[in-house]
DNA sequence: GCCAACGTTGGC
DNA sequence: GCCAACGTTGGC
């Protein structure tokens, strides 16, 4: 099992959104970045990831699962681009901001705090521990 | 709302 | 294949 992290505008695509769909979960479509795509293709099923809301929230808020392994982005006819569908495992009792990430030095070589623009992106299984201990949330 | 960082595009 | 120009993302 292998830990990500999906990167998500609320006012775009929620947390909210997201637990809305349940256990059908959704398609993680509308990436147009090769490195977040390759790494979409990596996922195998029920690896488990951070959802995190970018812009005004900035905060891992929940955790998610992969339910599919990726396949061709139904929101495309550009064959370039494939994508994963999730769905929500449950939220963070507490969320993570970035400026708690950060302050942290443990989690300094976090991709979310080394290159902030890439939408989806690996986590390592320290880091992962470290946040859903930040989190108060169980991390499996 | 600004702008730095970064990725992509297209002319040469 | 290089690189300038441009567009987008996301933190501030």
């Amino acid at each position: 099992m292998r830990y990500w992290l999906f990167k998500s505008e609320p006012s775009t695509w929620s947390w909210d959104n997201q637990v809305a769909k349940g256990d059908a979960g959704e398609e993680w479509d509308g990436v147009r970045n090769y490195q977040a795509r390759n790494f979409m293709r990596d996922m195998a099923l029920g690896d488990r990831g951070f959802f995190y809301h970018s812009q005004s929230e900035k905060a891992v808020v929940g955790i998610v699962e992969v339910i599919a392994t990726a396949h061709p982005d139904s929101t495309t006819d550009d064959d370039r681009w494939d994508c994963v569908d999730i769905k929500a495992v449950r939220p963070m009792a507490r969320p993570v901001t970035l400026d708690r990430i950060k302050a942290d030095p443990r989690l300094s070589e976090m991709i979310l705090v080394r290159n902030s623009r890439l939408s989806v992106q690996p986590v390592t299984t320290a880091e992962w521990r470290l946040v859903c201990d930040l989190g108060q949330t169980e991390p499996d």
